[in-house]
RNA sequence: GCCCAGAUAGCUCAGUCGGUAGAGCAGAGGACUGAAAAUCCUCGUGUCGCUGGUUCGAUUCCGGCUCUGGGCA
């Protein structure tokens, strides 16, 4: 008997927050957050972070559970995010899978396997010295070497995915795209009900800019600056999220403040479309378009949609 | 009222020594399977302000008109 499953994903700003814990209240349920930067203490403005008083006692999972310049990926996500299901299950109660971070979504619905590997990073430092020094072509070459089926799929100039591939190839002996397919074939384990939050374009890309306002007005200046004070660096990854790479040029004197604005918009809009591709390609799922439903509207079309699924009697 | 400059893609502008036009930004589409809020790819037809004239042919040259800047009174 496969176990109840809600996924909650769709862009950011689009309202996946207070829809999910709604929906949590009415079914009993818990919600583990699927988001690459939410994971994160100190960094509550710019990631647009759920507040203790929006979570009405909703218990929520992988949120503020990580500093900084702790190391944060898929293959950690997938693990903690299994723990806590497991752990909702037993109370009786139903995990809410709830963010905007396909990629991650993917990885826990169809578990997919990601071989555990050394966190030696000198072979993908050397990836990219060759890419620097010689070019990405260079590099794209050794991948059309060993695995010309993965490199047709891919261009040389993403040297991120080019890399990944040799890294993978060097540590199994194995091909990438073999591996890809393979996890492309896999059913979900859960009895999972996947619903898919959206917004007219120009209404979602509104509220995104509405939403940086604010965000500015609330202090993401100040939160960006404490971040630095307490030595955190901007090359960390957590400090490629939106919202605060967007300053390191503003506090560098590279650019004006209302440069760097319009900047985090931009990106914001920018990523909100591509949240939206993935989703379109990998997931099927109810899409619940909320610049036509109102919030009480779009409940019982979800809630309907939980009875078809048999995630609720 | 007069003089000068401009009017070209949603925006800022380039350009056509006369053969119906192109950059940046904005925007759109796509890829992705251990960095994913990352990384990468693709996409530019618009009454060239309106209206006459010259011309085989005008967005391009000439005249008039309208509008917008700036200057002089």
């Amino acid at each position: 008997m496969k176990k109840p499953f809600v996924i909650i994903g769709g862009p950011t700003a689009c309202g996946k927050t207070s829809l999910s814990i709604e929906l949590a209240k009415k079914i009993n349920g818990e919600v583990i957050s699927a988001d690459s930067m939410q994971v994160y203490r100190y960094m509550d403005i710019g990631t647009a972070k759920v507040t203790e008083e929006e979570k009405q006692d909703v218990p929520h999972y992988l949120v503020d559970e990580l500093y900084p310049d702790e190391e944060y990926n898929v293959m950690i996500f997938q693990q903690k995010a299994k723990a806590y299901m497991n752990q909702i299950w037993e109370k009786g109660k139903i995990p809410i899978l709830v963010g905007g971070t396909g990629f991650y979504i993917n990885a826990l619905l169809y578990d997919n396997d990601f071989t555990e590997t050394d966190s030696d990073t000198s072979f993908r430092e050397a990836c990219y010295a060759q890419a620097e020094k010689e070019g990405p072509e260079a590099l794209f070459e050794r991948l059309q070497q060993i695995d010309p089926e993965y490199a047709q799929t891919i261009h040389a100039n993403n040297v991120k995915r080019v890399t990944r591939a040799l890294e993978y190839h060097f540590l199994t002996g194995e091909k990438f795209s073999m591996h890809n397919a393979e996890q492309k074939e896999k059913e979900s384990p859960y009895n999972a009900a996947v619903i898919i939050l959206t917004m007219e374009r120009e209404k979602l890309y509104e509220r995104i800019n509405y939403r940086v306002d604010l965000m500015m007005e609330q202090g993401l200046l100040q939160e960006v600056k404490g971040l630095l004070k307490k030595g955190y660096s901007p090359e960390l990854v957590s400090m490629q999220g939106l919202g605060y790479k967007e300053f390191i040029p503003y506090f560098k004197g590279e650019c004006s403040l209302e440069a760097a604005v319009e900047q985090l918009k931009k990106g914001t809009r920018h990523f909100a479309k591509r949240q939206l591709t993935w989703f379109r390609r990998q997931i099927d799922g109810l899409w619940v378009d909320l610049s036509k439903a109102d919030l009480s509207l779009a409940m019982t079309d979800v809630l309907d949609y939980l009875r078809e699924e048999e995630i609720l009697k």
